[in-house]
RNA sequence: CGGGAUGUAGCUUAGCCCGGUUAAAGUGCUGGUCUGGGGGACCAGAGAUCGGAGGUUCGAAUCCUCUCAUCCCGACCA
């Protein structure tokens, strides 16, 4: 029978359930609000982890490695941080299991309580800036620039997979600098980092802007981030960047020697990006058939699916498909040839579907005798039969095409589905349609969180290229000289 | 934490209101035959202490009580 999928149409959030567990990326686990990431989906998260890891390499940071563990004192010593997070940290209370007396299993030692409770992180600026403490004492030992591909938990009630999960998977970048200036170009240097991968990699437009005091990062200056719009019109926030100012340094007393022999404190700023980008990713180009994977992403960019009766012809096309393979990978391009005899060609049509694969290649009988191949792409679904002579550039062109078109029509959707409001009424009817919409602002709380109240948008961003623009902000009417950036959100 | 709902085969569910043979179906799984250019057909099989505990009854998946778990809505959420 067919599996189905539920269609974009009827029920969005339905659909995105239905391709993250058919197309076998991910699954809930025995741990509420934990999920299991599969192989497939793993491996998209690796493609994913490599291409930014020699991002960051390329513009000079390093790898290293932090405790999941933080003492709940060190937790405790930025104050704005501790109020972001506090609701939802898990904690270690005890370190040693028994024998229940009545058999029924282990049960927690109480007489192993502790000392110190122990914070599983949530984010890691406490642990490291109490480390970078004891690793600068001069300007020479800066700037630091780390980062750490790990784990973090943040106990949340409700959870989706890959959006947002109790745990899950991410990289933090931490760096130390001299001065206010260099930390800011930083920071805003990895957000363009950031885009460049969306754009270039996912082939996901986003817009760059600052966050709002309401939706800053605990303990931030300036949050910088990349925002997302999603098929159904919500956005999604992918990536931030934090200039941290000298917060965790005064928490932390890490004071550098000026070259003046002055003491001053460090420049802070954090970065990073999860497994949330694989929510992004799924929700950006996939359509009722299942999952559409960019070819720079794609675990394997194609898939040769062999047509045949009997082991004799399945022998006589697998030569032919060798040399293709061959072709392909000498390009560099990422080939699965699926010979097993346990399903048949049209399940694996519909199966590798499902599972995004860019480019499909079918070879049978009547491709043996005309020297021809049948190619599948993915994103428009089309078919069309090649000759073999010079398959390994056409499918090379065709990757790129795929790429280039994925992202072109992710822009396309992004730009039809943004709007300009100028009055409250009209703001609320497009908010209610969904997608972007830029409005004037009075730059108050207090109007965002009204505005918030009443339509349930939030203020993605503050662009980072300010249009000057005079205006009056949509709700208040007071003097606004920029549009901002709402939306309802993920 | 407040409101609502659901637990029956690996998965999705029927049966429950109105108690009565050996708990039903689809899918998935195993074996076989035919098949093979878009999720194939047929045949034969395996698979469930009906979430758990207690109670009512001659008899409980079904009724009652308690309990555990999960899901949905709200609140909360860089």
């Amino acid at each position: 029978m067919v599996k189905n999928l539920t269609a974009r149409d009827s029920d969005y959030s339905k659909w995105y359930n239905d391709i993250v567990q058919q197309a076998d990326l991910a699954e809930n686990s025995g741990v509420r609000g934990c999920m299991v990431i599969k192989p497939y989906g793993y491996a998209i998260w690796e493609k994913m982890q490599s291409v930014l890891d020699k991002m960051f390499k390329q513009t000079g940071h390093q790898n290293a490695y932090f405790p999941i563990f933080i003492p709940k004192s060190y937790f405790s010593k930025e104050a704005s941080h501790v109020d972001g997070f506090a609701k939802e940290c898990a904690v270690v209370t005890h370190y040693r299991l028994k024998n229940a007396e009545d058999g029924s299993g282990v049960e927690v030692d109480p007489t192993a309580r502790l000392e110190e409770e122990l914070i599983v992180r949530p984010t890691s600026e406490t642990i490291i800036w109490d480390t970078y403490r004891k690793w600068i004492q001069s300007y020479r030992d800066l700037p630091i620039l780390c980062n750490q591909w790990a784990n973090v938990v943040r106990w949340e009630m409700r959870t989706r997979l890959f959006l947002r999960t109790a745990e899950f998977l991410w990289q933090e970048g931490h760096t130390a600098h001299a001065t206010e200036q260099e930390a800011i170009e930083e920071t805003k240097q990895i957000l363009d980092v950031y885009a460049d991968f969306a754009e270039n990699f996912m082939a996901m437009p986003v817009e760059k802007g600052t966050k709002t005091e309401a939706e800053r990062f605990a303990g931030a200056i300036e949050t910088y981030c990349i925002e997302a719009l999603m098929q159904d019109g919500k956005a999604l926030q992918v990536g931030t960047s934090h200039f941290l100012g000298q917060n965790f340094a005064k928490a932390f007393d890490v004071k550098f020697a000026t070259k003046e022999g002055k003491k001053d404190f460090v420049w802070a700023t954090s970065w990073g990006v999860s497994t949330r980008l694989m929510g992004a990713l799924i929700m950006t180009h996939s359509d009722d058939n299942g999952l559409v994977l960019p070819p720079k992403l794609a675990p394997f960019q194609v898939v040769i699916v062999p047509i045949y009766k009997g082991e004799e012809h399945l022998k006589q096309i697998s030569k032919k498909v060798e040399i293709v393979q061959k072709a392909l990978q000498a390009k560099g391009i990422t080939v699965k040839y699926d010979d097993r005899d346990t399903h048949k060609p049209g399940w694996k049509f519909a199966e590798y579907e499902l599972k995004g694969v860019p480019i499909r290649l079918a070879i049978g009988q009547r491709d043996l005798e005309n020297g021809t191949i049948e190619v599948a792409r993915r994103d428009t679904l089309e078919k069309e039969t090649y000759q073999l002579t010079d398959i390994e550039n056409k499918v090379e062109h065709l990757l790129q095409q795929i790429q280039d078109n994925l992202y072109r029509k992710a822009l396309t959707r992004k730009e039809e589905k943004t709007y300009k409001a100028d009055s409250f009424e009209e703001f609320k009817s497009l908010i209610e349609t969904g997608g972007f919409v830029w409005a004037h602002w009075d730059g108050t709380s207090e109007t965002e969180e009204k505005i918030k109240q009443q339509t349930k948008a939030t203020i993605r961003c503050i662009p980072i290229e300010k249009e000057a623009e005079l205006g009056k902000c949509v709700l208040s009417g007071k003097a606004s000289n920029q549009r901002v950036l709402f939306a309802k959100s993920y």
